[in-house]
DNA sequence: CCGTTGACCCTTC
DNA sequence: AGAAGGGCCAACG
């Protein structure tokens, strides 16, 4: 029902690939701005599947928060990836989504 | 507050 | 080669 076009498989890569350095993006916001708000989940599953050339770890959940089981490390690793970008990750796994969430459009 | 549902693609048996 | 299950979230009730 009303499946997406295989586009937005693309448009999450690009999107991704587009995300600069020291920037974060939620996965709404990117199944969002691939047309797909419903499919926020399938932004992260598409993570899990899609090429790790892609800095997923510049992608994180709403609440800020790292990735649940990050597939390259878990944890650990997309926190030590995150500090790789000089971004601030707190003890709790989480960064600073006011300070760090990029836009596109930008 | 917590639990369930949802439009998928890839991997493994 | 065919079929079934798994899996980086978010929103609603």
């Amino acid at each position: 029902m009303t499946r997406v076009d295989t586009d937005f498989k693309d448009r999450v890569y690009e999107l991704v690939g587009q995300i600069p350095k020291g920037r974060l993006m939620t996965y709404g916001q990117v199944a969002a701005l691939c047309g797909a708000a419903w499919a926020a989940w399938e932004v992260g599953q598409i993570a899990h599947r899609g090429p790790k050339d892609l800095p997923w770890q510049r992608v994180v959940n709403k609440q800020g928060g790292l990735a649940r089981s990050y597939t390259w490390g878990g944890f650990e690793g997309h926190k030590r990836s995150l500090e790789t970008e000089d971004i601030e990750v707190s003890k709790d796994y989480r960064v600073n989504l006011d300070k760090y969430l990029w836009n596109p459009h930008l």
